[in-house]
DNA sequence: GACACGTGGCA
DNA sequence: TTGCCAAGTGT
């Protein structure tokens, strides 16, 4: 006869299992060496925001380096956490961080504040970096979900190939249902989960064979059924776009310390309407600012 | 809630 | 070559 686990009883034995394998599999990554710093982990978190670890790593080191503490940051214009951030994507993030640091440095004493409430308020830090920050940097016992969270408990717990669309609070109970309540066996399991997504259980061609909680998952379980919920909006074609026209601009613009005239300008992209309106949206965005005969980043 | 937002590696 | 995807957030 069939027995089935019960919820809690299977929730104890994957979290067990996962920070075993955790333990013993995890990559050397920066920030998770001892004494990497809350500072650390905040900027590595923003950096990761939808950018691969591979590239994170070398602008990371750089960073710290340059700007130790929230408050060496704070003391720069923006237009320098704009250049150093140099081509890893979505620069409205370096604006966030570097906006961040200066509510850390005036609001909390330069400090990077642990309770998530604190965190949520500053510029750029939405419920998984708040999470994230109060989970890797101190230790807390939150549920963090990022995408690897929302996979794995897609298919491990409940059985689809992919997950359906993000719900904040449905999330968020999923991974706390499977959350220890240990604070130490909570932080190494919010950490092994995400870990998990990373490197096996992969969106394209999971390495399902590999897998330490292969016995248990349900996806595996019912035949690795393939999804039928609703699609992800697929994302725009990247040639051609109003994205691709406002990354040329703030390349040239991060090239020099000097204005960027509008000759030089017109000379990055063939549409001179649609580098107008690139060129407006990143001045609406904070990230370009007119100036002496052109524009400059934000200084 | 859908959409916009960079960049580059990989199959 | 083309499309998918990568530790999300703000509007």
């Amino acid at each position: 006869m069939n027995v089935t686990p019960s919820a809690p009883v299977k929730a104890a034995s994957v979290s067990a299992t996962l920070n075993a394998w955790f333990v013993a599999n995890a990559r050397d990554l920066p920030w998770r060496r001892d004494g990497f710093g809350a500072w650390g982990i905040l900027v590595s978190e923003f950096m990761l925001q939808q950018t691969p670890v591979n590239r994170v790593i070398p602008r990371l080191e750089e960073w710290l380096a340059r700007w130790p503490t929230p408050a060496s940051l704070a003391a720069v214009p923006p237009s320098e956490a704009v250049r150093a951030w140099s081509s890893l994507g979505y620069p409205r993030r370096a604006l966030w961080l570097h906006a961040a640091a200066v509510q850390i440095t005036q609001l909390h004493g330069g400090v990077v504040p642990s309770d998530v409430d604190d965190l949520l308020a500053l510029t750029g830090i939405g419920d998984y970096t708040a999470r994230a920050v109060a989970a890797f940097a101190y230790g807390h016992r939150h549920p963090v979900v990022d995408t690897n969270t929302r996979r794995v408990i897609a298919r491990a717990i409940a059985g689809a190939g992919e997950p359906s669309p993000p719900n904040r609070g449905r999330d968020l109970d999923a991974m706390g249902a499977l959350l220890p309540q240990s604070v130490h066996e909570a932080a190494l399991f919010n950490a092994a989960i995400m870990e998990l997504g990373a490197v096996v259980c992969t969106s394209r061609s999971p390495k399902c064979e590999v897998c330490p909680i292969r016995k248990c998952c349900a996806w595996r379980a019912a035949g690795y059924p393939e999804y039928t919920g609703i699609r992800k909006t697929v994302q725009k074609k990247f040639e051609g776009s109003d994205r691709q026209v406002r990354g040329l601009i703030m390349a040239e613009l991060r090239s020099t310390h000097r204005s960027v005239t509008e000759a030089e300008i017109a000379t990055l992209w063939p549409d001179a309407a649609q580098l107008q309106r690139a060129l407006a949206s990143l001045v609406a965005d904070g990230l370009a600012i007119s100036a002496e005969g052109g524009h400059t980043l934000p200084e």
